[in-house]
RNA sequence: AAAUGCAAUCGCUUCAUCGCUCUGUACUCGAUACAGGGAGGAAAGUCCGGGCAGCACAGGGCACCAUACCACGUGAAAAGUGUGGGCAGCAUAGAUGUAAAUUUAUGUUGACAGAUAGUGUUGCAGAGAUUUAGAAUGCCGAAGCAAACCUAGUUUGCUGGCGAUUGUGAGAAGGGGGUGUAAGAGACCACCGGCAGCGAUGGUAACAGCGCUGGCCUUGAUAAACCUUAUGGGCUGUAAGACCAUGUAGACCGGGAGUAUAAGAAGGCGGCAACGUUUUUUUAUCGGAGGGCGGCUCGUCCGGACCCGGAGGGUAGGUCGCAUUAGUUAAAUGAUGGAGCAUCCAAGGCAACUUGGUGGACAGAACCCGGCUUAUAGAUUGCAUUUUUUU
RNA sequence: GAUCUCGUAGCUCAGCUGGUAGAGCAAUACACUUUUAAUGUAUGGGCCCUGGGUUCGAGUCCCAGCGGGAUCA
């Protein structure tokens, strides 16, 4: 499964699928048992498991169709926050591989308006520090549910 | 030149860096490198239709649904749509005319068959709303009866006659004129108008104008009320459907039906044999129970023993369907910067324009195709009308 | 992707074959009561989701849109 990676494919600012979560299987656990991050503006839900994947991490994007009735709103939402993810996933990759484990992420945008890049690239960053800041859980062992969310 | 209406087209361009998806090729098989393709006019709404799939092979009649001026394309087809035409309405302009109006041209709109096949409805108002209606405001005093008087008659009242006038209403029984009459009325006459029928002419046709009738004129509106006529339509929908994998209960309850007939072949058993019996299978006849052809019925097909209903149990993963160079299964087109081209704002300028800033309409394919509808910053082109300016 | 329903007073709903808008609760005022509640009487409140069309006349019939809700193997 876990193919050892050339060191120029995980630095490079790419995001290909392997490193998307695409099982539906695996979103239900992400969503039913997963811990949370509410800023305002974004959430990210993120679980420690085991992945099909030589990546550290699968990430998904979401934008409520609540407050968002068009579907090309939503997808440039998306995407906005695809592209900011690719440029800054490095410092959870690396905090990942420090500590041998492989985590499942879902990124869900609960704005009002239409952001635009720079703001989505704000707030991505203070995501994925908050990230490095939890204590992670190595994926031998099964996760704790009752795990407190970080302040 | 501007504005408005209609029709048509376009709807940011380009460069650099980073990144996404599909296909192909290469090798050190990493999802690495290279090459190529990669969102609209509406992809939307799902309002119509087709491809395609299932219901046995998709049959007849009724019911139901849809459509409705004509010709030619497109289409399996009523349709829809394109081009051209006919008719009707509206607007503008011109001509004739005192005017009402008529007519011509241009533009535009029209769910544009039938109300003289039948049934229904037509509130309120009004005298009366469609079986030759009705008498409120009215007109008449010819005819009949009665009374009075100045008694061959006149007046008044009642019976009566009338449908012109006023008024109501969306709509009141063809128009104005004459004859006629007690008063009146298509009751009659000429003209005009409408409808129907017939005839010939022009046109492929819709239709047009013309002529004729001892014809009808008592016959409003509504079919987007039922309906009539003509034409078309079997129903359900890609979550259709096919295959693989996994799993389960051929169990339970209620109801119904009963294992056909004949011939041939093969095997088993009994018997010395003829033969008998039983199982499997083939053909022919019959086709009960029940079911299908999603409304009913006819007709037809399946059905050789199980069928119908109830209540439950189990699985809910994958591949195909699925794309002629977009293509997926949490679903690809993006981000940043530079230059240009629009919009908008501010300043300057008589103006062309200059400077600075802002910053790009509606909107994202999910089986495909055609039509319709809706959303749409702005730009361009054509036609028509109006206004202003110049020649 | 497909199929189907519903929009009427502040709320929940009637309104059948077209004729001009109704019920219950709520609101306001008055009466009763020391006061409130309950009760009784009266009153107001609607561009019938929006826009076109048919018709003398549309909540109702037809067309198009907007918004809510439900179902599918």
């Amino acid at each position: 499964m876990s193919r050892p990676l050339s060191e120029t494919k995980k630095t490079r600012e790419t995001l290909c699928r392997a490193e998307r979560l695409t099982l539906k299987r695996r979103i239900d656990e992400l969503m039913s048992q997963g811990q949370a991050i509410k800023q305002p503006g974004m959430t990210v839900i993120f679980k420690f498991m085991e992945l099909p994947t030589p990546f550290p991490a699968q990430v998904m994007f979401s934008a409520s169709k609540r407050n968002y009735k068009r579907s090309h709103d939503r997808n440039r939402i998306k995407r906005l926050m695809r592209e900011g993810y690719r440029k800054q996933k490095h410092i959870v990759y690396s905090f990942f591989e420090k500590h041998q484990t492989q985590c499942a992420l879902l990124f869900i945008f609960t704005g009002r308006q239409l952001p635009n890049q720079t703001y989505v690239h704000g707030k991505i960053f203070g995501m994925l520090k908050r990230l490095t800041e939890t204590p992670p859980i190595p994926i031998a062992k099964p996760s704790d549910h009752d795990e407190k969310i970080q302040p």
